[in-house]
RNA sequence: GGCGGCGUGGCCGAGUGGUUAGGCAGGGGCCUGCAAAGCCCCGUACUUGGGUUCGAAUCCCAACGCCGCCUCCA
């Protein structure tokens, strides 16, 4: 049993599922009109290590992320540098699947872009109009949330004390601040589809509705974004799924956010600018052991600190890797299910597996893992065969959250294959100054030399 | 202004009425020709002030600080 917190009821409770077996899944993706931020690759991190870990624990999961390409900051960076809207839309999103495949996000079953689903997106307006839940103002299509009995459930306050400390909205024309553009009308030079109530283009919050809808059918399980977009974002596609009586989504989801100590994120101060200058700047997988290392509903403190924490407790689990000669994991499991397993082993994996299963406590879980990888270096220590069963379930526990270790030898050119062999000839006859002088060789050109039973071995520095 | 969340050892970060989080960094030891990797030991933490309790980091109240949302930001 998998049991999450529902943003809509304030509890963790049962992921209940619409078709046993199946679980169906939403995440807000990205506006693409600019390169991705840290948030963003803790958000897809998060979800892609939910994402995985039910499908290791049996369920089969399709996963929908749009990509929004038709918006306000789209048209503005177009028009600041005079090229087409689609031009921009394209080249982020060519770096957002660029950073997505550097990170180890798998991609989303399907990922739609708005721009493809404009005619659902008209009708769906039009269905609005036709129940007079949405009015025509004279620069867009509005929805009325006062015919949406329980609207504001996801603002998680009074709806009253909203409207009183809103920020100003300057139009007064509005039935109320709180309702929303469905629509809005193409001003000269910006980008327009046709429809019956005028041409324009799609507010933000009907993009996902419709697709979320259109891909994974009423009812679907679980809709997953940012805390930000708690309200109003998803309170407002569930608002027109609520006006149309579609059953919108059974569970709600949100993650925290990025945090960098207080300090706006500069380059000058040695910051991450952005989420490809993190992926530029180190291993991808550090930052996913740093995501899945604090829980996903807390604020996380990104830093080049903090990422070179992770990076050398990465490093850990990568000796683990090479001590063991594990093979590199994606998500399936490496361990056979009939061995027989200690006792000791398979408390672990029930204990781990539970972690998970309660509200993906990630943290707690890679707490268990990093004392898997301690017990399995002891036993290895004492010579004990079951070392390789600890090491084989902890790749395997680390692989089901999408972390592969690595263990592999790097490749080797010529000459340094040439003094690891010196340097075994010169320790077999126990030359222990030309040992020394052939290890500082291969520091020089950057390696790290381990000795090992099986003679000299190195790897990249 | 309203509402919500958070404040844990040098850093990151779980936990939650009495029992070891974990990682990184630091110190000591073992192993090693010396290293690296690994193993063992160590700091004895919970914003502040009250209160409840046999007992609170954990519950209650208040203060301070930080963060988020309040119309398009993950």
């Amino acid at each position: 049993m998998i049991r999450l917190f529902d943003t809509a009821r304030q509890e963790v409770r049962e992921l209940t599922l619409r078709d046993e077996g199946h679980a169906s899944i939403y995440v807000c993706g990205p506006t693409v009109y600019d390169v991705p931020h840290l948030g963003h690759g803790r958000f897809t991190l998060v979800w892609d290590v939910l994402r995985r870990w039910l499908h290791f624990r049996g369920l089969e999961v399709r996963f929908v992320s749009n990509i929004t390409d038709v918006d306000d900051k789209i048209i503005q960076r177009a028009e600041r540098e005079g090229v087409p809207e689609s031009d921009v839309a394209t080249r982020f999103e060519d770096v957002w699947w660029t950073a997505m495949t550097q990170l180890g996000v798998l991609r989303p079953s399907v990922a739609p872009r708005a721009t493809q689903w404009i005619s659902p997106m008209v009708e769906l307006i039009e269905e609005l109009l036709r129940r007079e839940v949405a009015y025509a103002l004279v620069d867009g299509i509005y929805f009325d949330v006062s015919r949406v009995p329980d609207y504001g459930l996801l603002a998680l306050q009074p709806l009253d004390s909203l409207r009183a400390g809103a920020r100003v909205d300057a139009r007064r024309d509005k039935r109320s601040a709180l309702d929303f553009a469905l629509w809005k009308f193409a001003k000269p030079g910006e980008p327009r589809w046709p429809a019956s109530f005028g041409e324009g283009r799609p507010g933000w919050h009907t993009e996902c509705v419709v697709m979320s809808l259109g891909l994974l059918g009423e009812g679907f399980d679980l809709h997953c974004g940012g805390f930000d977009l708690t309200f109003p974002h998803h309170e407002n596609e569930r608002a027109q799924a609520e006006a149309l009586h579609k059953p919108f989504a059974r569970h709600w989801a949100h993650n925290g956010f990025v945090m960098s100590g207080g300090e706006k994120m500069s380059k000058s101060l040695g910051n991450f600018t952005s989420l490809s200058d993190l992926l530029d700047r180190t291993d991808a997988r550090a930052y996913r052991l740093l995501v899945v290392r604090s829980h996903y509903r807390s604020p996380l403190e990104v830093s080049v600190e903090t990422v070179a924490d992770a990076e050398r407790a990465l490093g850990r689990l990568d000796a683990l890797a090479r001590r063991f000669s594990l093979p590199r994991l994606a998500g399936e499991s490496l361990v056979d299910p009939v061995s027989e397993w200690s006792e000791e082993l398979a408390t672990f994996v029930t204990e781990t597996t539970a972690l998970l299963d309660d509200d993906l406590n990630t943290p707690a879980a890679v707490a268990k893992l990093f004392e898997g990888v301690s017990r399995a270096n002891t036993l290895a220590d004492q010579g004990d065969d079951g070392a390789r069963e600890w090491a084989l379930m902890v790749n395997t526990l680390f692989g089901a959250l999408g972390l592969s270790l690595h263990g592999d030898a790097d490749s080797l050119d010529e000459d340094v294959v040439e003094l690891v062999s010196q340097r075994d000839a010169a320790r077999a006859r126990r030359d222990w100054v030309e040992a020394d002088r052939l290890r500082k060789e291969l520091e020089g050109r950057g390696w790290i030399v381990e000795d090992s039973s099986q003679g000299t071995r190195v790897r990249r520095g």
